[in-house]
This record gives structure tokens, sequence and C-alpha cells, in this order.
DNA sequence: AAGACTTATTGTATTTAATACTACAACTAA
DNA sequence: TTAGTTGTAGTATTAAATACAATAAGTCTT
């Protein structure tokens, strides 16, 4: 075998790992900021994300760093692409990996940590520009999150564990930028693995909607038994 | 800034591109594997792939790493997933993105070059040991793959120019194992933008069937003026 | 306590699509 | 002409999406 460069030369790469967290809140998707007290791009807002370490495998690494910058524990992450471009990162050449997540905004408490100033919450639609390629990575990855919403119930992770089906169509609506009838959206949703809480709104000053939630050991059950296939708007 | 361990001491990383090439023939839709002629894992089959160079984007270390080893060009390449488990390569943290196509088996040549000894197409379900983590990659990536042919007209790009609908529904069955009504799967693609050609299949002992290609113009047309949304079974 | 207001829910009529199945027409090779 | 395989048409049934109207159930104000 004969490499063109010397196999050595070739264990001078970094990786790296970003951790989206996307919520949701008052009626619009949002993600997960912080503000880097560093160079390069200090100042600049960015994707939460920090090297991978050589023995480390990459959702450890996705959970380590996660919790390093924003102490966040115990949340489900997804691998999402991968950018590569050999000038992304001003020091050498960093390949980083993104990693999503949802998670219900009114349970989740980040605090900047480590080399994170300032931490917070934005709507994925007024974003403005970020450290590195970071806005294409949100681009890329909240793009491919829609497309999740249409066949797996993940929204369910980041709606409140009791919430009104007006949520629920406010964040298909947010998502997708459509408005849908209620009636029928709610027609469409009795199939799904929902269960009804005796629980009602409280605090608000109209009617207070039926709480809901949602039933993950029955989807789990539906999908195995092949009796249910998730599906939004094909 | 504090890292725990010295910022240098992170470049040490090695990263490679590994190149999943699917095509349909037979009814069955195969992978195209390598047979390596060198350590590690030498003599073992194995997906293309080979270590990315340090100012190379990752798209085109992908096109430049399957023409080495297959001499195939101007295939369109998709990013996968990203397999990075810390001792899935004997020779030191190789981290690895699987870049995957669909080819035209009758008019794609592969030819073994570079360090590859020998290449072969084999059944994706009929593939047995291979080396590194290569089973997993191939299944993970093949799993993505058939969720794909469900909402992309991806499938087109391994069907032949000109194909039969039968030949399109045997791609469908294969990778669904299923079977499906052929007067009810006639119903259901005449929506799709298929042109019906004058010609028929030749050198057959039965009724020749009448051949169809997939015109890709009128796709993108009726995609972008709202009018279409490619779905097979939801 | 009545009425204004907002939201939640039920209902119906219509259209559209998926499904299962039957029958037969077209073409080649022997 | 016949056997074999492919292609096409049609129907009856079931299920689902859509548009729209109407009513019920709460909260707040007066």
């Amino acid at each position: 075998m004969v490499y063109k460069i010397k196999f050595d030369q070739f264990f001078s790469y970094s990786f790296s790992m970003d951790c989206l967290i996307f919520g949701f809140s008052n009626g619009k998707i949002h993600i997960l900021l912080v503000k880097r007290a560093m160079e390069p791009y200090g100042g600049y807002w960015a994707i939460p994300g920090d090297l991978v370490y050589p023995d480390e495998d990459l959702p450890h690494a996705a959970e380590r760093i996660l919790e390093e910058l924003t102490e966040l524990k115990n949340v489900v992450l997804r691998q999402g692409g991968v950018f590569g471009k050999p000038n992304r990162h001003p020091q050498g050449r960093v390949i980083t990996n993104a990693y999503l997540a949802m998670v219900r905004m009114n349970e989740t408490n980040p605090q900047p940590s480590s080399w994170v100033e300032e931490l917070r919450w934005v709507p994925v639609d007024e974003v403005e520009s970020l450290a590195f390629d970071h806005n294409e990575i949100l681009t890329a990855t909240y793009q491919r999150l829609k497309e999740r919403f249409i066949h797996e119930p993940i929204c369910f992770e980041m709606l409140p564990l009791k919430f009104t089906l007006n949520e629920l169509q406010q964040l298909y609506e947010y998502a997708f930028g459509i408005c849908i009838d209620k009636p029928n959206f709610r027609k469409r949703i009795k199939n799904l693995p929902l269960t009804e809480l005796k629980e009602r709104q409280e605090n608000v000053k109209h009617r207070p909607a039926t709480l809901y939630s949602f039933d993950w050991e029955k989807y789990k059950t539906l999908v195995k038994e092949g009796r249910f296939e998730f599906n939004m708007w094909l």
C-alpha cells in the first residue's frame, strides 16, 4: 500500500461536537445559543460545542460537552450532519459533527458554564450571525428536524409533558409555516396515542383547554405490533 | 480558556471517508464492495474508503476516493452518518463519514484500482462479514436509504434510464419486503412525472413491456410550483 | 346573574384516495 | 393455435382528507 502522503501526517485533524438543543415556547421553536468568552470568535454567539477527546465515543462526547457548557443532563441527543470545510476553523482542520436534541423548555434550566459567558434561547427564524459556520449548521439541522417531525413523534419531546391540542397545532403550524383547520386537525390526531387528562389549563382568561400527554409506552407497543405508523401530512 | 488537555494534543485524529454505492439488478439492491490488498484487514471485503486529505473538503474527498479505488466518475454522492467509536480502527483514532450514492449498474463499470485487489457487487441482504465496522455502517446507511425511497424519487437513480414498471415495482418490493398488487401499483404511480416511451423491451421471450423514463425536469418544475410531493406509501 | 367574548368541540356533507379483486387484452415464442 | 407472461380496464368497497357550519363550555365584565 502506498499513501501519497505519509500515514502519520493524516493524524493531524481535530474533531469537535456541536449540540443543537431545540425547544418550543410561546408558539415558536427556539435554539439554545451560547456567547463565547474566548477566541476565536470571542464575544460571538454560537451553538454550544467543543472538541472530542481522543479516546471518547461520539455520543459520550455530545453529552459531556453539553453538560460542561450548559449544565444540562439526561438529554437524548441524536446524530445530525458533519461539517468539514477545510477552512471552517481558523486554528486548523477541525471537522465537526452536529448532534441535536429536543427538550421541554419549561423543565430545562441551562446555566452558562466553563468558557460560556452567557446563554440564550432564540427563535430559530430570528437567529443572527453566529460564530464559525454555525448558521449553516443550524439551517441544515433545523431542516432535518422538520423532516423528522413528519414521521416521528419527536415534537412531543419539546412540548410540555402536559400540553393542549392548540399547542401541538401551533408547533406544526410554526414549523411548516402553514395554517391548519382546527376541527380537522383534531380529527387527524385522535388516532395518536394521546391520553386525555382530567386536568385543564390554569391562569388563562378564557375557557381553559384540556391537557393531554403523549403515551410513549402505548406508542412503542403499537409500532412494535405494526398497528401504527406515525405520520403528519405525508 | 482552559482545556483539560493541551490544545495541540487534539490534532491527533484521522478522518476517513467511506463510499456506499448502491445499484439495482435482477430484482435486488446491490452494494459495491472491494477486497483489501493491504493491512489492516488485508484480504477482507470492505466498503470502498480511504483517508481524507488535510486540506480537502468532504464532498471532494468522497469523489476522489471513489474514483481512486473504483475508477467511477461523475457519481452524485450524498452525506450519510458518522462512525467514530474510539477503537474502530486498529491504527489510531479514525473517524469516518459515510457518503452514499445510487448508480445504474448497467451503465457502471467499476474497476479495481490503487490498493483494491478485487471488486464485487453484492446484494445487500447477502453481505457477509466485512472489515472494520463496515457491517454496521452498511446496515445504518441502507436503512437511511430505504427511508429516503419513500419521499424522494432517488430510486430512479438506480433504475436504468429506460425501465419497465415491473422493475420499478420489484425495486420497492425488494426494499420493503412486501408484495404489491400490480393494477393498484400502476394507478398510484400514474401521478408521477414518468414519460412513456415508444420503445419496448427486447430479447425477452414473452410480451415485451413498455419502457418508461423518469422526467427529472418535469419533477423539479412540479415540486418548485408546489403542485407535487413525491410519496410512496406514506 | 346575564351577556359578551374567547376557545373548545361536535357534526355533516363532499371530495378524494387507497384497497381488493375480477376479467380480459396484447404480445412472443414454440 | 396455444401456452405463457405482461399489460390494462373496471368495479365495488373502504377509508381518509377537506371545507364549513353550528354548538357547547368556560372566563370576565357589568
